[in-house]
DNA sequence: CCAAAGTGATTGATGTGTCAATCATCTGGG
DNA sequence: CCCAGATGATTGACACATCAATCACTTTGG
């Protein structure tokens, strides 16, 4: 029913940007947004058994990737685009799981630094490949090579279409 | 950067299933989640000058699509494709706003029947524009028809490869 | 030098999502 | 009829996200 095209002809007629969506389009918005939740259910359900949610893993590749296996905690943010407050109160989780540890700035005495713990380094590596397979499984694998080209360009072309400030971080 | 291209001869090589996913696709997948996020972002962000959550959209949604205004809970979860005690919680904190109203249901004590208040059918059709001229203005307006078809194709793709439950649903 | 503005980070309140446990009611085989 | 198991729905505990407020330190202009 993603296909069904009742008015398309309507659509085509008028390409500018006055014209109403059309309920394909519609449609195509809301399996957008169903199929991409349902994938990231998936995965996150799949890193849960490495017990990591998806926040937690992004944390520890950002920190896994980075010079020392430590950054600033505004570093941190940046990278990985969270607001401060959101990672602060996941850094305090993360930090009583035992997953990472922070430390005063010795250059500034308000910053912190955080630094991948060794437990959180054995977790981080031991969920990766895990979580690599079941991205390859449940998308990779589902899309030829031409659907690859045709998704980057949709994707692209959403994010220039974005309010700037996107566009700015990418 | 969605386009760099390092390793694609290696992957057009072996079609098959047991190859490892090219750093090109694993870029495709954060940029499907990635801007999928920020458009759910924007779009919650403007559904909040309507004081609606996306999850409340959905359920009043589903409500003024329903015979009579009113569901069953449990047949307003099979609807939206949610866990039951999502739900109820939800629908306490709706509740408490004055957007729905529970009363028992007649045919079995156990259940509730879940209904539209006034308030709430006018805060849904106060948000409902103002909605559909977002996702038009933030997804629709980005692509053409070309990019349109691609991407149902794209999702089509994707669906029909999800454990089966999911496809079951559909 | 010092007060005011700026910056790095945390906190508390509240809303949201998930899981497992619970409670009440219904239903079907004996 | 009756009770054991299924079903409808809620609850409590906890993880997570967002917002506004706060705290501590640093910087800067006079």
């Amino acid at each position: 029913m993603l296909l069904a095209d009742s008015d398309s002809a309507k659509a085509a007629a008028h390409p500018g940007v006055r014209r109403r969506m059309t309920s394909r389009e519609l449609a195509i918005w809301r399996a957008l947004i169903d199929t991409t939740a349902e994938l990231r259910r998936i995965l996150g359900a799949e890193l849960q058994e490495s017990n990591l949610s998806p926040a937690d893993y992004q944390v520890l590749l950002a920190l896994s990737e980075a010079d020392g296996r430590r950054l600033r905690s505004s570093e941190l943010a940046k990278t990985i685009d969270w607001e401060r407050s959101r990672l602060s109160h996941h850094l305090g989780r993360m930090e009583r799981r035992g997953l990472i540890r922070r430390d005063d700035c010795a250059t500034d005495s308000r910053g912190a630094e955080v630094s991948l713990s060794a437990e959180g380094a054995r977790v981080f590596r031991r969920a990766t490949a895990p979580h690599m397979r079941a991205i390859k499984k449940h998308f990779a694998d589902a899309l030829t090579p031409e659907q690859f080209a045709a998704l980057a360009d949709v994707l692209g072309a959403l994010q220039n279409h974005l309010p700037p400030y996107l566009a700015a971080r990418a």
